[in-house]
DNA sequence: ATTATAATCAAATGCAGGTTTAATTGTTCG
DNA sequence: CGAACAATTAAACCTGCATTTGATTATAAT
């Protein structure tokens, strides 16, 4: 019953990474379906073979992204048997590193995504099955970033009750540390003077300058 | 022989307002001559009128965006009468009140400006005259938009050699600043806990408390 | 008034890009 | 082998959008 695929064909996982690319490089709306399967040498007509249509690409693109950093920063996050400041630096290298190598992480965490997340819902109309299954995974994939940002603001919260950190004004705190990491991703080129790691070090070291006491 | 131009009419700048607004909410490609054209109540061959085409629209939004930051940013940055801690805090305050105020500031600032950048020449062929005079605009933009972070980076550089600054990498650190600045233009909605003054005050707060001896 | 020009529009053009269809070529299992 | 399904494609379709063209209307200068 079960199929192995061909040796030679493409993957889902395949077309997720050229995808990832694509839409990093591109943005979301000059990243055409052409140039995606031309990343994986095959017809635009063949992606719809593994995916529903063009949305439903891009999600899975930001869903691999999400989860990639989060399985990373999640048991940072909870570990409670570090500092809030050995976790934080930790969590920040982490991130950093992540976008600077994973071009999916990127596109999660950026906005271009308007038109897919806007997805102006045909007032009245009925949604279809499949734009109800989509909006629920587009929902879904958002409520998990809102997470993905808890898990720095309450890290950051914790130094704070504890005395470890200074009291700062928590929310625009994290945003503002977010921020850095995110532009990150915009500006860095391989080959630059400063790898991921030589990046995330010097950041952590100036939000953790910012918290101290 | 000057005519002055009915009451009426839609003029250059309303174009530019609108077409800014439109351009932050959907980004460039998302951003239809039709939309902007319907945000003045024009028709979009009416904006043809006023602009050559739909990348030196966008142009000029960007110009102007820059151009609005610029003004407010040079003098505090040349103003030698103040210490670099509290020329850093002023332009920390202009900048992101201006990315929460001026929709073009954002836009100017942000990416999804790629297609218009990369503007992929047709190798081989010669450019037009239009598209020369499109490239040389471009070109200033983009060294206009370098002088700006310079700005930032002049002001950082000096404090830390002054001694009023402890030692960062400077070139970094500033990216940091910017992408955390270019953030707010991200997230900032209007009527949110803290207005742009609120939030710079947090910000400029923060980033001087990571470069504190 | 007359004329030149500014401002605007309706309609047509052309094309690029997402999506569908129907057919072709593996590949695997019994 | 042959049935069943997976992977891929070429070609057609359709639509939305930038841009052009050819009027039409408004305004200002003479």
């Amino acid at each position: 019953m079960a199929r192995k695929p061909a040796d030679q064909s493409v993957s889902r996982d395949d077309i997720i990474v050229a995808a990832a690319e694509v839409l990093q490089r591109n943005g979301y709306e000059a990243a055409t379906m052409k140039d995606i399967a031309a990343a994986v040498k095959l017809t635009a007509a063949s992606l719809y073979h593994h995916f529903r249509n063009k949305d439903t690409l891009m999600l899975a693109v930001l869903e691999a992204g999400l989860s990639h950093i989060m399985e990373r920063i999640e048991p940072i996050a909870q570990n409670t048997a570090l500092s809030s400041s050995e976790r934080l630096r930790r969590m920040v290298a982490e991130h950093i590193i992540g976008l600077t190598q994973n071009t999916a992480v990127g596109a999660a965490m950026v906005f271009e995504i308007r038109t897919l997340m806007t997805f102006s819902l045909p007032a009245g109309d009925a949604l279809s099955v499949q734009e109800q299954e989509f909006a629920a995974r587009r929902d879904a994939f958002f409520a998990r970033r809102d997470e993905f940002e808890r898990l720095f603001r309450d890290v950051i919260r914790q130094g704070v009750e504890l005395g470890e950190f200074r009291a700062v004004d928590v929310p625009i705190f994290t945003k503002t540390l977010l921020g850095a990491h995110n532009w990150v991703g915009v500006w860095y080129k391989p080959n630059g003077r400063l790898d991921g790691a030589g990046i995330a070090e010097r950041t952590a070291d100036y939000f953790l300058a910012a918290l101290r006491n």
